[in-house]
DNA sequence: TCTATATGTAACTATTTTTGTTACGAATTA
DNA sequence: TAATTCGTAACAAAAATAGTTACATATAGA
């Protein structure tokens, strides 16, 4: 593997918080009550809405009833806005710990092939950007293992309360 | 930052191999060169070599002047050919540790974002793909920089021997 | 105003990945 | 046979990521 898993688990926290609003019709969710779907502790998930809060992606409450929501609704919210909140960096190292200034490899290379990674960032950032928190809700939603699922836990809170 | 550097530096030991056939006339490099112009330790390169020789991109001689060479020519090595030798694993992760099999979302979104995540990785592939290395020393040999640095080195050799 | 609930964040540990280094056997050339 | 050069194992060092505990701060509501 390359990269940090935050970038799933951000697309995972984004996605609980639209559905608690749109289908549970929770005002604002707790880091606990993600920390659960996500199967990890609540701090990370913290960390992890604190960029998103940066980015201007999520607002979140502190106190009794308090929690984190969505800043804005989710069309207007890319994969793209995702992963830069939380993937710091380039996708590639355009370079390494100093080549040596003697070769002229070394002395050329970095630009050379930094152009090629830029071109592929481009790339990446053109097909998250075209890809909208809203129309992965809507595709998700539609499936039967999600039908199935949301079914039973639905039925299980009707029970408790 | 997020990935290895390994594939700019494979880059790098690819280009140095290609320019000293071309340029310089060697046969083969060996690996106490590519660490010079590098700047880092000869098992380093030997071990990103090993990789460039699975992946059928490179070949090896051991013994008294033995080294590495290309295996093909630098028009049919494509960036993405090196990336694939170098980097293992997908760019992103589509999932983490275990989501709860409890929630539906965490139980539906890995096909999800994983569907994303393959496109993206594709839009990558094609853009490296489009790149052989010998497209890329071609720039790089054009460049004011390298000629002024060659040359430099040509005449200190020269004196040398 | 007091209490329960949540967040925000620092501090520390553990784990994993990557990189650097030493060492040495095997292959090759002369 | 001697001088190179690779291939690879073994280990250390460094960096990034993830998990955990702890606690100050903020808020809602009795």
């Amino acid at each position: 593997m390359n990269a940090s898993s935050r970038f799933a688990v951000a697309v995972h926290i984004l996605l609980v918080l639209h559905i608690n609003r749109m289908i549970r019709g929770f005002d604002a969710t707790t880091s606990d009550f993600i920390a659960e779907s996500v199967n990890t502790n609540a701090v990370v998930i913290r960390r992890i809405l604190g960029m998103l809060r940066k980015a201007g992606l999520v607002v979140s409450q502190t106190g009794v009833g308090g929690g984190s929501s969505l800043a804005k609704s989710a069309e207007q919210i890319s994969l793209e806005n995702i992963r830069v909140a939380v993937e710091d960096g380039p996708l590639f190292h355009p370079h390494y710990s100093e080549p040596s200034e003697e070769c002229p490899i070394g002395h050329c290379i970095q630009d050379e092939i930094g152009g090629a990674i830029d071109e592929a960032e481009a790339a990446v950032s053109k097909v998250f950007g075209g890809k909208s928190l809203a129309v992965l809700a809507e595709k998700m939603i539609q499936t039967d293992e999600f039908q199935t699922c949301m079914k039973e836990q639905m039925a299980e809170m009707e029970l408790q309360s």
